[in-house]
DNA sequence: GCCAATTACTACACGGGTGTAGATTCGCAC
DNA sequence: GTGCGAATCTACACCCGTGTAGTAATTGGC
């Protein structure tokens, strides 16, 4: 098998045995049987643990900000704000039931994430912030009296903890009850 | 040293590793280093890293209910909605900021928890929202049309995540920017 | 058909954590 | 001071994951 297709492979295994044992099982042996191969092989395609890791991060994290920037209006671009915040959320909720498997450890829900995993998600979550801050500015206001980095930083972490609830108890929390109970809260402030 | 107060040292010095290392390194051999003697004397005084690993999560638990608990007002009593999520917001984060080794771990700032940690909290956790969607449920009136459960989860995932950053970044979000920053939240409800 | 390169495997040494058995030290009763 | 018991240590065998060296098999070019 040619190296990029193996690497593919490689990684492939590796999300599932992230998915299914979490990071704590995330070993070279473990990456290696669930891809029907031996230690070796993973060595070759990569040389270690760390530099799969990171590997697997890279293709995780680009998909998960692609998602969710696909959500995020360009730019200084004026939107109603409520109506926004809904679909923002209904998008990505559907982008989470659809790809369990993608978004599972990126919501922290694989158990014994070390330090890099958690920095890289925090590093994704800074520049979403961000982007959630500059749609609050240009759509609250300048005189507004919010704290928008605080508000933008609440907005994703309750979106984060939906996703979550989506993901662990599907049956208890569907996509509808958590969308209906998140337009119940917003209505609160007319 | 008799049994007992060796078993509280020993849990101290979990702890202590705990917090600088994460789980990942929370092995036998660096508490009992930690503690300044030999893994035997931690083996006679626990068995193995899961009993002392389930008594550290017994006390940790008991200590962050009984902060969590004293936020929380009688069943049935009927509260100002507005100013009791304030104060119950400045009393948590005021117990994590005089405490921060015991609610590091428990607000999941350790790196690598595994299943038994995790499955811990989320108990902790599904009692607090028990009693804070009781509160709410007494104070809106049995007629809201608020989804009560998610609206208890979603007041404690932030409350969470403001102590997580008052942990974290202390000089970025400190207590009175962050109340102040949930005070206004509040306030669109007006 | 044959050689070379690529791919994959078997086999080994190493490290670090685990759990336990046996030796040692210390304090206290007599 | 002697002997007993608790507490602690030293030392060993074991497991499992790591990383690598050397070997076998497969594939493409000539």
């Amino acid at each position: 098998m040619p190296l990029e297709e193996r690497r593919e492979e490689l990684l492939d295994a590796a999300l599932r045995v992230l998915a299914r044992d979490g990071y704590g099982q995330l070993t070279i042996s473990a990456i290696a049987a669930e891809a029907g191969v031996t230690r070796p092989v993973v060595y070759d395609a990569y040389g270690g643990i760390d530099p799969l890791l990171h590997a697997l991060l890279d293709r995780t994290q680009q998909r998960a900000t692609d998602a969710a920037l696909a959500l995020i209006p360009a730019g200084g671009v004026p939107v109603e704000l409520d109506r926004w915040l809904l679909e923002a959320a209904d998008g990505l909720l559907q982008a989470v039931q659809e790809d369990p498997e993608t978004w599972g450890p990126v919501l922290g829900l694989a158990d014994g994430a070390p330090p890099a995993v958690r920095e890289r998600i925090e590093s994704t979550l800074v520049v979403l912030r961000g982007f959630v801050s500059d749609v609050l500015r240009t759509n609250l206001g300048p005189e507004t009296e919010l704290d928008v980095e605080v508000v933008a930083h609440s907005l994703i972490t309750l979106a984060q903890e939906f996703a979550r609830l989506l993901l662990a108890k599907p049956d208890e929390y569907p996509k509808e009850r958590l969308l209906a109970a998140y337009a119940g809260m917003l209505d609160l402030r007319r």
